[in-house]
DNA sequence: TTGTATGCGTTATCAA
DNA sequence: TTGATAACGCATACAA
């Protein structure tokens, strides 16, 4: 039988350590702090003792007594979107490298945001990033309520304390729309994101000015409604066949979207892809590289949005007050794939 | 111009409130601790002084008294496989229903988990829980050091405070071989993901033990190495092409792979799923089901392995002594789509 | 460079 | 039910 170890009590603390090293507590601080004046033998000392007794600095005084956590409230929701999930991903990365700590907060919906948000800053967490795409008022004055800065991205939200990075999702309708002109298709599906999701607003209405710039009268657009899921898209086709419309284009305001109508154009309608439809998503998942969709798309280059957000981030901190409103535009780079490439 | 409210300088405290409210800073606390003993007078006065001053409590003060700051570390990697990013969805969402609240930590690889690990550590988390695949020795000691609960999904790793919830790997490769055996399949692939993962070196043993029970003498078997994403899954069949074999079935390590080889076989060498080639996969991630690839995979039941996680992670709170280590098993479940099921 | 003393914002204990 | 007080573990100002 294995003798197990006593077990622990009280977590081994500063004065545990300052006791066995014969030092005083300060001095143990002193020698966790880079920086902070003590001599190499004091603080050899210490970190011998801290080692052997498994001492780690606790950062949640410091907290009490700087007033700030070095946590950053993440609030998601879709991490099944592969989006958002490669997002989340390059926003921890860049977030611990600036030294500041995830504290993660997945909502299904914008009900429970309130309840959520208040556990979140109950932690004192030193500012707020998010990705909801809820344009309501409620949410926004919720989020001005904390008076802590927020950052959010692709949404519409406005106010106090609250600083926005947009994609350029109306400019990126538009270039859609010029693209399927080029091609000379007349008969062209707009495939909508969710009612109340900002960014699929703007990309439909940049989509909509871009083809009635360039398109004659002859163009039949077709609006298509859709809820940002795989499942959403395949049955939008479905209900086009319904209506005996045959589409010649179409442009989703997601890569999900798109995956979807592709194959519901594919096994439902006999319709082949870039041949009969040329097809455009938006977000560039990995998904959309994959040789079954080869899904022409928009890359929202989340890395530089996410550099972005840190630096919006480093500013508020070092303003005393912070409750000054930005909203950054972050171009959306076109990535041609087979799904709009037609054959010679 | 819009007049700016003054800039805070100070949160609001609950001694803010109190003196407001005209009563004690203790009564502050108990009108926000529910179940203590205060009149609805005090209380009513309490609060209505706090939402005039906006308070919020801060739970700071009550994790250095108390010992315990209700959150848990999550250190993840790999999101951008979907099958990491839906069950992160489902850990965060379980752990805050269980009053937990999800510190995020995203590792690239084994080599900064230490820097990580010290930096968790010292927000005095409450326990970790991470997914990651890594099987040192080195990491268990790292882990098992922290002298917090551990609660692994899918490693191999062992030691004081660690517990481990796996998927059953070994039985679900051992399934797969029965499936393809009994299509009567006999030129097997057994496509593996990273060679240090404990759950892909389970699942094929599982799948070799399972072809070797069934399968007569005429059974040849090509092992692939893969790292688990599309392109490796791809460029293992590009290299069977190249040896000039051409299989009849194939099982592997996970989703993203199979998606990548079924594409790889559709493209390049004219291999037609399921009439030529029956494939599995697992984890069952959403593409799986996507009409372009109606794959057959296991199921991981991450649902039932997150209730698991939650189990052991309430009983290690209540234990004094929670360095026992526990180890356990979830079935997974095959879900059989258009991959294995021949034509009539 | 080192040690002492104070304070951070709560909760728990105790007395009233 | 209420209020005063101690305590949590560390960082900092100050004194030595």
């Amino acid at each position: 039988m294995v003798t197990q170890e006593q077990a622990v009590i009280r977590a081994v603390t500063s004065i545990d350590v300052a006791r066995l090293a014969g030092v005083s507590q300060s001095a143990v601080s002193r020698a966790f702090s880079p920086g902070s004046s003590i001599s190499d033998q004091t603080k050899q000392k210490v970190l011998a003792a801290a080692e052997s007794l498994g001492y780690r600095p606790n950062r949640i005084p410091a907290i009490m007594l700087s007033g700030r956590s070095c946590m950053v409230g993440v609030v998601i929701g879709g991490l099944e979107n592969p989006f958002y999930a490669t997002a989340l991903e390059r926003l921890a990365t860049a977030l611990r490298e600036n030294g500041l700590q995830v504290l993660l907060m997945h909502v299904d919906d914008a009900l429970t945001l309130d309840n959520a948000l208040d556990q979140l800053v109950s932690y004192r967490i030193d500012a707020i990033v998010t990705s909801l795409a809820i344009g309501s008022k409620t949410v926004a004055q919720a989020l001005s309520r904390l008076r802590i800065p927020v950052v959010c991205f692709n949404s519409s939200l406005v106010g106090p304390w609250i600083s926005t990075i947009n994609s350029d999702n109306h400019g990126a309708g538009f270039a859609a729309a010029h693209l399927i002109m080029e091609k000379g298709r007349v008969r062209p599906v707009w495939l909508a994101g969710p009612e109340r999701n900002a960014a699929s607003l703007a990309r439909g209405e940049g989509f909509l000015q871009g083809l009635q710039q360039t398109g004659a009268s002859h163009i039949e657009l077709t609006r298509l409604q859709g809820d940002d899921t795989y499942d959403s898209g395949y049955e939008a086709m479905l209900s086009l066949k319904r209506q005996g419309i045959r589409p010649d284009s179409l442009f989703a305001s997601n890569d999900m979207m798109a995956c979807g109508a592709m194959d519901a154009l594919r096994e439902e309608m006999d319709l082949r892809c870039p041949d009969d439809v040329i097809m455009l998503g938006y977000d560039n998942i990995p998904q959309a590289a994959w040789r079954s969709y080869d899904l022409t798309s928009f890359d929202q280059c989340t890395g530089k949005m996410v550099a972005r957000a840190l630096e919006l981030l480093e500013k508020a901190f070092q303003a005393k007050d912070s409750s000054h409103s930005h909203t950054h535009i972050i171009d959306a780079k076109l990535i041609e794939r087979g799904s709009t490439r037609l054959p010679l």
